[in-house]
DNA sequence: TCGTGACATCGCGATATTACGATTTAGACC
DNA sequence: GGTCTAAATCGTAATATCGCGATGTCACGA
């Protein structure tokens, strides 16, 4: 139940400081509203080709968006086989909720 | 009493996603530590100069970094006679704050 | 084992950010 | 007026980010 370091927070604000990045989380808190999947996206995630098509963007870009993401913990990645699937980390989430109005 | 729109979050969250941005902010929050001014700073803020010897950048530099920080609605400024003074905008902040979890 | 599909990584040009010194604007004071 | 100081803006080079296509890697299936 640690606080966030100061690098963890830039880094959490630099990755949100995106359209589309805030965009892609946010829409994370729904997974079912994307195509169904072999597994049920609020249990391992929402798959990375869904989440690209959504932000229509290349597939090399969605890929970096969630890189950046998980880099700053704000997802956690699921791979099954060939599959990567994205969901939020609501931990560091709420943490970083936290953090403004305690160390911002 | 209105929630901050996409533009603002993402402007807030890369104003926020500079280390030094980040710390000049928290500092903000004691404006007392600052050496004393005519008008106290937590009735209009820190002198700009302050500021700028604390993060110790140029001047240049210290004047970008609040304008970054006032585009974003994070501070407000106050000039007297020839002084910026700068304060935290808390009530962006605690939107900022509610918007973690709730939009995002 | 040879494809095929999913994803990550590389390499790149375009664009944005960073931080600075120099200049300009503006107020205070004589 | 003139001069000082504070701060914003301008111009800049260095650096970082953005978004893409191309390539590499890995898992699955015929």
């Amino acid at each position: 139940m640690g606080e966030l370091s100061v690098e963890q927070l830039v880094s959490a604000f630099k990755a949100l400081g995106h359209p589309t990045r805030l965009a892609i989380l946010g829409w994370l808190k729904d997974g079912n509203s994307f195509p169904p999947q072999d597994r049920p996206a609020d249990e391992v995630g929402v798959c990375l080709k869904h989440i690209q098509a959504r932000a229509n963007v290349s597939q090399s870009t969605a890929s970096q968006f969630m890189a950046t993401l998980q880099r700053a913990d704000l997802v956690i990645c699921t791979r099954i086989g060939q599959f990567s699937h994205y969901r939020r980390n609501e931990q560091t989430i709420a943490k970083l909720g936290k953090a403004i109005g305690a160390d911002v």
